[in-house]
DNA sequence: TCAATTTGACCAAA
DNA sequence: TTTGGTCAAATTGA
């Protein structure tokens, strides 16, 4: 259901502007495995839902959800639940500037919460998240991407 | 052949 | 009861 001070519980826009990649979210540092679908009353598309590739049942409760907007197929938003114990792919193709999980920037955006009840924060990255420079959420290129994400999301 | 994904059903929570 | 979430089994692809 909506769980929404529930603990680490982020809410990530993320811009499907890509060609082929279009049904499938990035990818971050972690495999996910899908384990179910459903459709999401209220909104046209239906929600995957996702865990961790490793930790199938044992420990590591990282889980993830995507899903699409009702009138943007082109965004995804991916909410990653709980914390991530499970760092470490089989076949990982980054190996040094995987420390934190995600490039969660410090900039939230209230404005979710107001549209969205289960929104915590929202901080939508695009492909490149791994720079061999740093991982510095603020980007003036990020911040041109949330712009445009946030133009095409106030409709509600 | 192996593994991941798929769909449907079941269960739980609101 | 309804909606959402998860699990389990079956299927498909590599």
């Amino acid at each position: 259901m909506y769980r929404k001070k529930d603990g680490a519980v982020e809410t990530v826009l993320v811009v499907a502007a890509r060609m082929g990649n279009m049904g499938t979210p990035p990818d971050d540092n972690y495999v996910w495995r899908k384990y179910g679908q459903k459709e999401i009353l209220g909104s046209r598309y239906p929600r995957s839902y996702y865990r961790c590739n490793h930790q199938k049942v044992y420990k590591c409760p990282a889980k993830k959800q995507v899903q699409r907007l009702d009138e943007d197929p082109y965004m995804l938003r991916v909410t990653y639940r709980s914390s991530h114990t499970c760092q470490f792919s089989t076949t990982s193709s980054f190996s040094s500037t995987a420390t934190t999980p995600v490039n969660y920037g410090p900039n939230v955006h209230n404005m979710a919460d107001l549209m969205f009840e289960n929104t915590d924060s929202v901080v939508p990255f695009c492909e490149p998240y791994f720079n061999n420079d740093s991982l510095v959420p603020g980007a003036a290129s990020y911040e041109d991407s949330w712009n445009s994400t946030w133009q095409s999301y106030d409709m509600s």
